[in-house]
DNA sequence: CCGACCATAGGGGGAAACCCCTGTAATCGG
DNA sequence: CCGATTACAGGGGTTTCCCCCTATGGTCGG
């Protein structure tokens, strides 16, 4: 089975390199040390598995996920999320990501991810199954709404400190409109000021702190 | 030189390690996966050094490293940073570590900060002093003035969401003087409503996103 | 073709936030 | 012991936010 490592931290590829040659049938053909080298290694040397870091340069993980699928479906393809945060999960599963594993229990899971995926299957660490279920419990009975594409928009540029009248004038609306589109996204959220809607903005990766 | 190595991820645990123990005179004593166990255990195995990641459970390396220099001021800290950000190099130097070394360059520049440490002098990469150097020059221009203890907490507190008049009442203060404090805040960072504050107090690490 | 969602826009009003100013008491480094 | 800094408090004013309401045109799935 051919492997793909990227990540931009050696350690860590090192760390990875080391855990999945201890594998008879596992050979790491390439390493990348960033998104945009992950997506032409992968198209290139057509690995059976990229394994990415949601967070790297030029390309995140996912970015790099949505162009490899594209380019190479049948290049399957683990995200490793960096930070303990599931934040990335859905976006992962949306770009065409086979997997989601915390590196936090990387050294257990992985392997376990691996095999899933060598059988067709995908594979969510038992954490991110947690997460899925308890999405759509919640998108059932009372967790969050999901923002429109508008209302998205108008609270990143809220988070970025914008008020209300650059908001407007920045996407050619009325302040009226800007307006609603906040009180909308702070209902659906069961916020009550910007305050609130920038930690939301931050966890949810619209902008950076 | 006995070592500590302290990560929440068992793979960059694993790469460290691979990498300390190439060198002949480096011995890894002691592993933690959260910076509680990385206090406990460097207070009680007194290693020569101890190398922290930032971003840890529990206990944030910063955290650690103020702890373990309070209590085991003889053991060196070395702190080691995820992200590519230098956010938390001054916040890591006041706590009392002797060197930060972020991970993107880990491979490179740990094994010179750990001879650095060793002779007792303290390390930085180029990148970590470009950004002190930056700040001294800009300390003395137009820099960010530091806030008071005072300020900083009411620019916390404003970040947690809390109105002016909630934060008067949990600091028994007059609303006027909260806002003084607010105001003061934003004028020394340059800010002026806040949603900057928000932004600052979590680059700061004042509060969780 | 008809609800449903969405994006757009507005009116009106109350509550915060933000801004500029003055002033006092306490503390602390030189 | 004195100037600087900090913490505290207030007056008075403008701006922005936040909330309630209505309303229209477009689009899309059933």
């Amino acid at each position: 089975m051919k492997v793909l490592i990227a990540d931009d931290h050696g350690i860590v590829r090192s760390g990875l390199r080391l855990l999945l040659e201890r594998q008879p049938d596992i050979e790491v053909v390439a390493e990348a040390a960033d998104g945009a080298e992950a997506r032409d290694l992968a198209v290139r040397e057509r690995p059976d598995l990229a394994i990415l870091d949601v967070k790297m340069p030029k390309l995140t993980g996912l970015q790099a996920t949505r162009e490899i699928k594209k380019q190479a479906p049948d290049v399957s393809v683990l995200i490793l999320s960096m930070h303990d945060d599931e934040r990335y999960l859905f976006e992962a599963l949306k770009a065409g990501a086979s997997g989601y594993v915390l590196k936090a229990q990387a050294d257990t899971d992985l392997l376990a991810a691996i095999r899933a995926v060598e059988r067709g299957e995908p594979f969510l660490t038992p954490e991110a199954q947690r997460m899925l279920i308890k999405d759509v419990l919640e998108r059932g009975s009372s967790g969050e709404e999901e923002l429109t594409p508008r209302e998205e928009e108008v609270v990143k540029l809220v988070a970025e400190a914008n008020t209300t009248r650059e908001i407007a004038e920045l996407l050619h609306l009325s302040e009226k409109t800007v307006e609603n589109h906040r009180a909308n996204a702070m209902r659906k959220l069961g916020m009550r000021d910007r305050v609130e809607l920038v930690r939301y903005a931050i966890r949810r990766g619209l902008i950076e702190p």
